[in-house]
DNA sequence: TTTAGCACTCTCGCCATGAGAGTGCTAAAT
DNA sequence: ATTTAGCACTCTCATGGCGAGAGTGCTAAA
């Protein structure tokens, strides 16, 4: 396999077997391939060059009588090779950026919609996540008396980020000095990042000392990953798919979208840089996660690099319509890519 | 059915028969029942008195020669009638009550952990629903320069609800600006609801004007039934189930959790006040909806009754554990009450 | 009222069977 | 040197028959 070149046709018998495939979810024949696709070449002729694909671990037959699918290997070499990256069409391209536009201003709002946007586009389950910014720097701090001892905090990051947390003082404190409090605060702490952060200050009274305490264990949270953070949708679609009838299958699947580690380290350790524009595809686990031995996930970082970025992409079966999907990935990617950085410059 | 009271025996044995089928999720026979369970009667007695039980519609056989399966009438008159309603062990309550006071003091943590506990507890699947204000009330409104044109939005409602929203001006204004329009607009809208607001004032100029808009939606928004605000979890769970092996049943279970019309209606509908302290329990959709054909649900409404309210629950097969759901579900929305209930009046 | 005994019914797993699909190979055709 | 027709071969899958097993309902005795 390793320097063995596909002749043209070849090539051709390759993206038609999985073509078919993808269509029809099951085994193509020779003949079958022949007839409906309008090939003047004889069935024996394109059984000849399946054998060879065969041989070379770019198909192979569930069985003796059966037709051939395309193998792990094959649908790769299809991906890298064979596939041609076409731009999703534009009138779909403008009803998706027009959503987004007419969505609410909000990162919470563009990550929802873009999951939901990849899922009905590909009709597999999407995930998109929160945006960690690498170097979360401190930008703004407000504290909000809300009533009595209850105390809204709101910290503003650098990159549009804001995290809030209520809290319940041990006694009523005027706004008037809690502004104080968090101007003083918003000084002694601008454009750190969470390793520069003072952790106590001479300045400070206890209240503020207090409120620096939960400042730092905020920030250095939002440098870890979250699971709330993920939004996914769509895990119908994939049920949806007839290789998933039997529900071991169907249950590793949800099992992927739903356990933390899982996902944490599946998504640090596969978003390598890859040479389709940032998109990076996934084929029945790659021999490293087992628990995706059935899927394909095609996934995308967005965000501003080395700043903030997060990671959105799709999760289908192995037999899954590539070129599409990537497709919508990479726009969906680029259209989140812009929109925070604008978040970010403007 | 209508004015059928069974005998003691009868209870016993349709409390067995849901026993033992839950456990092994297949119809249970006669004999089975009385060597497993150390029954002092024949089996001969058990047939009898299933034929009752059977004929008055609580027990069906799938066909003649198997074992007796609870039907959706035998389930629901074992919840009203038969089954005894412990609390949950007092040592589980501590260990869940410690989490939720570990966790941060904010709605979405506990929303968060509220549908993981429940989704663990119950091997099934979990949903909860943030609390909707009835009623949302304003409270305190601040814009917050973050930089240039980019301004935060942070409208507080009663009841510790908060609202955050990014804008971009039309040209930068000064912090002091914002805040003086804040604090007009906080003065203008104190306590007033949706409906309420004033959609226009002659005191305010243009950036006054847009913000009170903003407000205007905002606040609207919040009085409906968000998707977005939705936490599930455990889905996986539910797929572990037999009676799921088969994905047509799994997908239907997805999309229920899924679908946010259905899910909307479903929670508006059913939750009607219900006879065991505040738990509601829909076995097989009830004859209403479809799509919970082979599901029940626990639910339950937690918060603050005419204030803010939320819907928590739990998805699972209809042969399901359902005195230690209910417990749980009980234990857990008791415990989110409390907490929003904190946050109101502190 | 309960129970032992028994005939009866229905499912399920097993095996054999045959149609159908698809292959690989060989030998002829281009 | 390819390509192709022809054909024997292999394997799956749907079908049907068969027997074991489980559970029932009924009857008659306790």
């Amino acid at each position: 396999m390793s320097s063995f070149e596909a002749t043209p046709r070849q090539k051709l018998i390759l993206a038609l077997v999985i073509r078919a495939h993808i269509e029809n979810a099951r085994p193509v024949g020779s003949k079958w391939l022949v007839e409906n696709y309008g090939l003047d070449i004889s069935s024996a002729t394109v059984r000849n060059e399946m054998a060879v694909l065969t041989e070379h671990g770019f198909l192979h037959q569930p069985h003796t009588s059966a037709g051939r699918a395309p193998t792990e290997d094959g649908y790769r070499y299809f991906v890298t090779q064979l596939m041609d990256h076409h731009d999703l069409p534009s009138a779909l391209q403008r009803t998706i950026t027009h959503q987004f536009y007419q969505a609410r201003h909000d990162m919470d709002s563009w990550m929802r919609l873009a999951a939901t946007v990849l899922a009905k586009q590909s009709k597999a389950a999407s995930l998109v996540t929160a945006p960690q910014s690498l170097q979360a720097r401190f930008k703004h701090l407000e504290l909000l008396s809300t009533s009595g001892r209850q105390v809204l905090m709101v910290l503003v990051l650098m990159g549009g980020v804001v995290k809030q947390q209520m809290l319940v003082l041990a006694e009523p404190v005027a706004q008037d000095k809690l502004s104080a409090t968090a101007e003083q605060l918003t000084r002694l702490c601008q454009g750190k990042n969470a390793s520069e952060m003072p952790s106590l200050s001479a300045h400070l009274d206890d209240l503020g000392q207090d409120i620096l305490t939960l400042v730092n264990e905020e920030m250095s949270v939002s440098e870890e990953f979250q699971t709330g953070d993920v939004y996914r949708e769509g895990l119908a679609n994939v049920l949806a798919e007839p290789e998933f009838a039997e529900s071991d299958a169907a249950r590793n699947a949800l099992k992927v979208l739903e356990e933390k580690p899982l996902l944490e380290d599946l998504l640090n350790q596969a978003m390598m840089p890859s040479d389709i524009g940032g998109v990076q595809v996934l084929i029945g686990g790659e021999g490293t996660w087992e628990e995706l031995r059935d899927f394909s996930m095609v996934l995308a970082r967005y965000g501003v690099s080395e700043v903030a970025t997060g990671t959105l992409g799709v999760l289908g079966p192995i037999r899954m319509p590539y070129s599409r999907t990537i497709s919508t990935v990479r726009f969906v990617s680029q259209l989140l890519s812009d929109l925070v950085s604008e978040t970010l410059t403007e």
